[in-house]
DNA sequence: CTCTATCTTGTAATCATTACAACTTTAAAA
DNA sequence: TTTTAAAGTTGTAATGATTACAAGATAGAG
């Protein structure tokens, strides 16, 4: 996890991959994907977007809502769904699960253990296209605190 | 899955269910945790409503959100979190994971086919207390109907 | 340079969820 | 039984994320 590899991924990269995505890599949508790539937090559309907007200050919010929409559709981002929180997303596709602590709804990235694929579910006329595995439970820090 | 056992729960036993977490067995909350053991659909908060309104006219939606989240900490209820959809409940607690349809968005059991208990992330600090596995792609249906 | 498709933007609408305060019910005490 | 307090329910109003829409800006093709 974290490999230096996608923090240090350069504007051509990221425009390379949009390109080959049928994407314009449009400043605002280089931007959206370099800061998904850049960090490991597992943002909300807001957390983005305050990110960004002191150095875009024309940015709409719309149009982070709308540039994360296709880049989940190209599968160039995913996005994750979590209990009780809006929608995150994750720029970093190497497979991965997420550790969701419930007391202070930080994301964690967690190495994917499984040794296989995909599961078959081809008997029950499913079609496995991605799985998503998480897990809840409580981070040292905030074990600490509850310590107290 | 879907085994008779919670399709033929019976009131008095969804009642025992609610005592024993310490919640009184009213009407209204007997009805949404029924509704959750007689169903396979993972419904809506306002899919629950609906189906309930009519034999309960008084209902509030409300009541519904305020039931389903003391479910829900009770342990009695859990909550998924699907991918660009609503709250969704599941009233099954027996180990299992989701299979989720992107196209109608039809949300299928699957056995859980982990053999060992939930893994251990404790060298990293994380205390692990449950897990959600769930698979994305096409039920047959879909595919079906994609094909024509 | 012009045209057209693509992309961005802001505003307004939508819709799930929550806050809150009043009202009702229940269980237990007196 | 009556009283009382806690627990539970209800409706309305507020919040906040997300989407719809229409106008404006941009960029690549010809």
């Amino acid at each position: 996890m974290q490999s230096q590899q996608d923090k240090d991924v350069t504007t051509m990269e990221l425009s390379r991959r949009l390109l080959e995505a049928g994407l314009r890599p449009s400043v605002q949508r280089l931007a959206v994907l370099g800061d998904l790539c850049h960090h490991y937090d597992h943002p909300t559309v807001d957390t983005i977007y305050s990110r960004l907007q002191p150095q875009m200050p024309t940015l709409s919010k719309t149009t982070v809502y709308n540039i994360l929409r296709v880049l989940c559709e190209a599968g160039l981002v995913r996005s994750l769904n979590i209990e009780y929180a809006n929608q995150r997303f994750d720029g970093h596709l190497e497979p991965h699960d997420h550790f969701i602590c419930t007391c202070c709804g930080r994301v964690y990235d967690l190495p994917h253990d499984r040794t296989a694929g995909l599961p078959s579910f081809e008997d029950l006329g499913l079609h496995v296209d991605r799985e998503e595995v998480s897990y809840y439970g409580s981070c040292r820090e905030c074990r600490g605190k509850q310590a107290r």
